[in-house]
DNA sequence: CCCTTCGTCAACCCTTCGGTTGAAAGCGCT
DNA sequence: AGCGCTTTCAACCGAAGGGTTGACGAAGGG
């Protein structure tokens, strides 16, 4: 389902479980067991868990000998926090805009009816596209 | 599932469907229809992927007669920038510090060993408050 | 009035997910 | 070697997700 990077790493921190284990890996590295200690789940539960943050690029784990340790990798908060800082900025800046023709079409306005206002809408292009 | 705020966002925009409508709303608002038209699904599965963001907080819609448009809230998309922001410098706070570590070891190394850093456990203590 | 369109609810597939149990590797120790 | 600890795989189960079809209520236009 998650054939996007994206996708995976919000479905990654969609899980509270997950959500806190990476806020306890930001405080420094563990091991598999050290994380899995504080939940009342099997040992292989968490470990799926961490299988789940490893694809989605939140963490990395050196391979290697044995006690194998988990590293918060931030580069996948990054790719979220870009996504999301463009398009809040996007909605600012058409609340500016709306704002500017709200204020315009105040001085046209007379008609009233009930129940709702009837704004004309600035169209939308409408280009998909996530990117 | 997703009994929780921050879950609920996250799992909203974990599908590319959903982040695309988010993307398409930050442009202007939108009737469901408007919304459902680019997409080979179905107008039911448009509307209950609008529930999903509309449980998530990220999409409100004036109730009242006819063509309920679709807004963005982008409320949402703060409080998730919130927690990865936090996150994301806890990280970052934790290398600058190791690296002074690093730093002073390296100038201690033809010192005498004696109790060497003490770096280690970061230890349960796991409060999982996840706020 | 009827009819159409839009929005919404409900029942039902099928796949993914979170979790469990059970068993197998790896590696360290004595 | 053998014990013990950690890590991993595999099969299974119940619940939630994404999608479909079918039907229904509420405006708007002839």
């Amino acid at each position: 389902m998650a054939t996007d990077a994206l996708s995976r790493v919000f479905a990654a921190l969609a899980d509270p479980t997950r959500r806190d284990m990476v806020a306890r890996l930001s405080e420094g590295d563990a091991t598999v067991s050290q994380l899995a200690e504080p939940y009342r789940m099997t040992l292989q539960a968490v470990y799926k868990h961490l299988r789940v943050l490893e694809d989605a690029g939140l963490v990395s784990r050196p391979r290697g000998p044995q006690p194998r340790p988990v590293r918060l990798e931030i580069e996948a908060l990054d790719l979220m926090d870009t996504w999301i800082e463009r398009h809040r900025d996007r909605v600012e800046r058409r609340y500016r805009r709306l704002d500017a023709v709200l204020a315009e079409m105040k001085r046209d306005e007379h008609e009233e009816d009930h129940g709702g206002g009837h704004r004309g809408r600035p169209d939308a292009a409408g280009h998909p596209g996530d990117s």
